[in-house]
DNA sequence: ACCAATGATTAGTG
DNA sequence: CACTAATCATTGGT
């Protein structure tokens, strides 16, 4: 024992008690001053062992006495090294968790979306950065986006109040089991160290709760981005005059109706719409022109005769000048433009 | 309420 | 990456 004392460490303690052991004179003395019986460090363990066969009230003076006996302390703090060293090296191990990939993505989303970043201005703003940003689609997007905020503002609050218990719920069940345990440490070898791990571990478990509401409110997010920020489901026709530009263009290029990018944006700029959008527009064209030839005959003619009297006046304007664009005028054409693409 | 028209998205292709 | 074809989701006329 005296051994072992050595190699663990301790102090006076125990230093003090292999005295009273050889029987120092002095030592023994004092005790009887302070009215202890002499014991060592045998006695107390057997009465420690001792103590379940003994009735309530004797076990409670006894625990009692043990816990104001002066070598308590030292005792306590063998017991917990020797704790230390085998129970809590084992988990003690894996114990630095470096932060959860998965956790960061959801954080990282939710910032992105503005639903755990700063409250009003920047959030919204962060938001219509993101949409922006993901859907690509070029909707000026200001009046939808009132619902989609106040929708979003929506979620967030729901996010904020749900961590906000979350967290109330963790620190209170932390100081509980704190407190539980520094009460246990009176009587168990509890160190402060262990409750630290203890109250690590209830972190964890806490933010692993956190995750799954992080986790909806993410799918919230997303189908709250999906519903609103589809720009289907947010469809304004074009105005008359920007379809007019466009299948006047259409129908004047039949044979080949795939304007370059020049085109398109100046096609763009016509009509007050975006180039993407009037790609949109001939790609659609193009495929239902092609699927139903017939039932856009009737437009191809109008649009037909509409260039043609345009040319005319232009190449009455230019006495005999030949306009290129000028495929169809006169009649009504087998229009030049085929499914196999192409002329 | 229905349905054709229509702008936008998606998967697939060269 | 531009394009086709299919499809979605909305618009607007009836």
């Amino acid at each position: 024992m005296d051994d072992q004392t050595r190699m663990l460490g301790l102090g006076g303690g125990l230093g003090a008690l292999s005295q009273a052991d050889v029987g120092d004179p002095d030592s023994a003395r004092k005790q009887q001053a302070l009215g202890q019986p002499q014991q060592d460090i045998g006695d107390i363990l057997q009465q420690i062992m001792a103590i379940t066969d003994e009735s309530l009230d004797e076990a409670q003076a006894r625990k009692h006495a043990l816990n104001c006996h002066r070598m308590k302390p030292a005792l306590f703090s063998v017991l917990c090294e020797i704790k230390e060293k085998t129970v809590l090296s084992i988990r003690g191990v894996q114990e630095e968790d470096p932060p959860d990939p998965q956790i960061m993505r959801l954080d990282n989303m939710l910032l992105a979306e503005g639903v755990s970043g700063p409250e009003k201005g920047g959030g919204s703003a962060a938001a219509a950065a993101a949409a922006a940003a993901a859907g690509g689609s070029p909707n000026d997007g200001s009046i939808e986006h009132s619902d989609y905020r106040a929708k979003l503002a929506q979620i967030r609050q729901i996010y904020h109040s749900e961590l906000e218990k979350y967290e109330q719920a963790c620190s209170e069940f932390t100081t509980h089991v704190m407190n539980l345990l520094r009460e246990q440490s009176r009587t168990r070898p509890i160190s402060p160290k262990e409750i630290e791990r203890m109250v690590a571990i209830i972190h964890r478990k806490f933010s692993s709760i956190q995750m799954q509401l992080k986790q909806s409110t993410c799918e919230a997010v997303m189908i709250l981005r999906s519903r609103f920020l589809d720009a289907r489901r947010k469809r304004r026709n074009f105005n008359k005059q920007a379809t007019e530009v466009l299948n006047e263009y259409f129908y004047s290029h039949l044979s080949n109706p795939y304007p370059s990018e020049e085109a398109k944006e100046e096609l763009a700029k016509k009509c007050g719409i975006t180039v993407s959008q009037v790609s949109n527009w001939f790609g659609n064209k193009r495929i239902r022109y092609k699927k139903n030839i017939g039932k856009f005959q009737e437009e191809a003619n109008l649009y037909a005769v509409k260039t043609a009297v345009d040319a005319a006046n232009v190449s009455a304007q230019a006495s005999q000048a030949n306009s290129p664009a000028t495929p169809n005028s006169g009649g009504y054409p087998a229009p030049c433009y085929t499914p196999d693409g192409r002329l």
